[in-house]
DNA sequence: GTGGTCTAGACCACG
DNA sequence: GTGGTCTAGACCACA
């Protein structure tokens, strides 16, 4: 009954994408969305550990590689905490939100799996890239 | 005498994602969309390493790849062509496409980056996974 | 016979420095002394566990932090290399190195130790640092 | 009415190297440097955790390894104490001290910052060791 | 208990 | 062959 669970770590192994990065980009991510926020603990390896079925080691790194880039502090004996943050969060975000969670619904009542919305998604932004250029 | 470019390969040396599996998602995407159809020729080995820079091997590769899939084949002397598609192209998808691509630009003109956009995206489809559930 | 070696690693087993961290400091002294310059090549990791008895593992931590750190970059297939110095050797340098050499060979020559010495220097550059306070 | 303070400890967070060791190498240099002599009064546990942040638990673990390499000696109830010194302090010691130092004061003014002026140092240290062999 | 480092050995991606 | 990642398990420093 310590703490409230601050962030809860999911590892997709079928996308390419390695464990220890796949732990980064969901701090990142919860650090954008304002999901974390400096003082705030992440799980300690251990928990993680237990979470997900990963080795401490790769847990390790991936709090290592946050550290060196100036967004996590480990501190020995108490946990990993959150030193800075990367929200600038929006106004619009909230409405930004609500949106994109009914595209998807829609996406998904349209028969469309987690593959094909996540390409729909990617071509896009490439689209609007091109645009923007 | 050029045939027309059926696909473009991009590499994102920043994403984590080993480059051989990127050209494979990039074909399967191309698929889902219906962008590819049966029969339409990837561009050669060759082609792919003047567009962008990768090993031979790597392309190589990830043809066969595809190939292992059932998804392409490789005409030995001719090239690779698809050989089986994946869309099963819902009549919805045109207006889901306009509208995640007006959602996009909104979330550009609200100053989110493309992090920040991949981050909203992702936690919302989390989201109405745990509603689906 | 194909480079000449560019820099040789060295531990001290005895120091209390984790040998990843030497490895470190001895590929940055070399760039501020001019010793290794960008574009050339560390020796591989397998070079390196030849060389000295270390875990591969290790060798390619210090070799992965001095990327985080801008100064090398490895490519896979063909090693790790030098990609920003730290180098603005002053005109002086050469003076200095004699100066200390020579200092150093008196200190020897005087019974002191590698602990004495090191000691004198550290209580040297604090007492230089309070009066530059 | 206290006792006027015998060693000051510093704690260099960056260096790699654990506190611990830190405080045992910094009373051995005091040692060298005939700083602290045969019953002398090391600073108290409280005394350090005061001065430096540090835990109280590695203050006394590194006077308990101090004490088992013989140089000092507790005694509960008054505190810590040397009992052996490690100087052989030679003659030319203080002119060494004043050549040292103004070498210091002249790489610093050659615009060196300290990791310079310990890779000199250590590189001259190391040339010097080969022409010995 | 916490994070941090090292060793050992396997497997992958790339050239 | 190169670098890169993961697992397994041991040991250390710190609170």
């Amino acid at each position: 009954m310590e703490a409230e669970p601050t962030i809860e770590f999911r590892l997709d192994r079928n996308s390419g994408v390695p464990p220890y990065r796949q732990l980064i980009d969901q701090v990142r991510q919860a650090l954008r969305l304002g999901i974390l926020h400096p003082g705030d603990q992440l799980p300690t390896v251990r928990d993680v550990v237990k979470q997900i079925a990963i080795n401490p080691n790769t847990v390790h790194r991936a709090y290592r590689d946050l550290e060196h880039q100036g967004l996590t502090e480990g501190r020995p004996g108490s946990g990993t905490f959150i030193k800075r943050s990367l929200s600038k969060v929006p106004d619009e975000q909230p409405a930004l939100q609500r949106r994109i969670e009914a595209w998807i619904r829609a996406a998904r009542e349209a028969g469309l799996g987690d593959e094909a919305i996540t390409a729909l998604v990617a071509e896009a932004m490439r689209t609007a890239e091109r645009k923007k250029k």
